[in-house]
DNA sequence: ACCTGAACACCGTTCAAGT
DNA sequence: ACCTGAACACCGTTCAAGT
């Protein structure tokens, strides 16, 4: 109908791409369809197949957008610390769109400023005295833990009402309560942060931490058996 | 028709989940469907609602199937040879199941095997020194780590023929190639590795390496602030 | 160049009914 | 207890046709 029209811009890869990204913050990455954001566009599910391939490419599309969000600014300092910093700009980044930063994952090298950030880890690596093979097996667990810890962050999964969530939780609460105290005594200590993430941001800083950390110590290892 | 029921076993909860198990190993997670099991068994599409109250229930009953493949004795030594066995073990159980591996990552609080090895990480974390919301840190993203390995080591996506699969990797070969080398230069030396993972087994041992070393590290970290 | 209409082969799921 | 039949509201996609 024409209301819309009205309310929607132009039908364009842009536009989809866009309207896409709101729609899985709102309600999921399962919410985006072609049928519904044609429906959004007030327009033929067809309508869209003429901007896109196919719905891969939409969600190629979609994955090559969360790259945009990335500063355009070049990596100086310490190798560490340059690593450290491009981690935390690409976590920035994804977490723009939580929902959808499982598709960054293949995405990386097939958009320009994909390649831009790993060019600049994998020369702060090579910096550090990587080989190129190492550098690049770090290169790749940092990509995926950086992914993986913006989507799988607890309370990034909407379309769930707030009573809905407190009831998952109160769930997984009660699960571990009823197991044999002596057995899973530290289960039970540590329950409280394994349950849900009330500071999202200490546990990236310390998840990538962590990850930082342990790329210094494989630079010793690798050098001490070059 | 006769002829499925023949070939295959009666319908339960487990003969079930094994035959998706199965379907997602040869076909994607994606094969795994309600109609297409009762197709398998040569049964009626809501003749699995019965055994299952719907299909996230099916995939969970999945997850729940990954950590049997888990052994059962516990873990010795020192907290680091513990941790780093433990994630090992974990990591043998998801690659017999890559495509379904990631179901694991809600469902280890779940079941009981999960619990147990959930136990025997943060005990090991415990006696490295580490609190236990800094452990519960540690232990999710080991968690987050061994899944993600598994579920995105290349090669892990079946449905492709092996024409279709050397075309993918000829079409990224050519992709890195197409790049100004002089911008590029870490990209293009490391393309090879980071194109195709020739050897999953180094890879995993390195990464796991790279998390234990980084455990390490944050645990004089930890202690030095506490 | 950009979109529609009708159709096809799929999904998960409900609900009443059978044995 | 365990399964079927018919139906519903969804998917992605093709292909010919409109403007």
């Amino acid at each position: 109908v024409r209301t819309k029209k009205l309310e929607s811009p132009a039908l364009s890869r842009d536009t989809v791409v866009t309207r896409a990204l709101e729609l899985a913050d709102a309600e999921g990455l399962d919410a985006v369809t072609v049928r519904r954001l044609a429906q959004e566009f007030g327009v033929t599910p067809m309508a869209l197949y003429w901007h896109f391939g196919n719905k891969e490419e939409l969600l190629d599309a979609m994955g090559d957008a969360l790259f945009d969000a990335l500063p355009p600014h070049a990596y100086t300092g310490p190798w560490h610390e340059r690593l450290r910093k491009l981690l935390d700009d690409l976590a920035a980044a994804l977490r723009r769109h939580p929902s959808s930063a499982e598709l960054a994952y293949r995405r990386i090298m097939a958009c320009r400023r994909g390649q831009d950030i790993t060019e600049a880890a994998l020369a702060a690596l090579a910096d550090a005295g990587f080989p190129s093979r190492e550098a690049a097996f770090v290169a790749c667990q940092a990509l995926m833990t950086v992914v993986s810890l913006v989507a799988n962050l607890p309370g990034a999964q909407p379309g769930l009402t707030d009573d809905e969530r407190d009831q998952h939780l109160s769930v997984k609460r009660a699960a571990i309560a009823q197991l044999p105290p002596d057995h899973y005594a530290h289960v039970i200590s540590a329950a409280p942060y394994l349950i849900n993430c009330e500071d999202p941001d200490e546990y990236f800083a310390f998840s990538l931490d962590l990850l930082v950390a342990g790329t210094q110590a494989m630079r010793q290892r690798v050098a001490a058996a070059g």
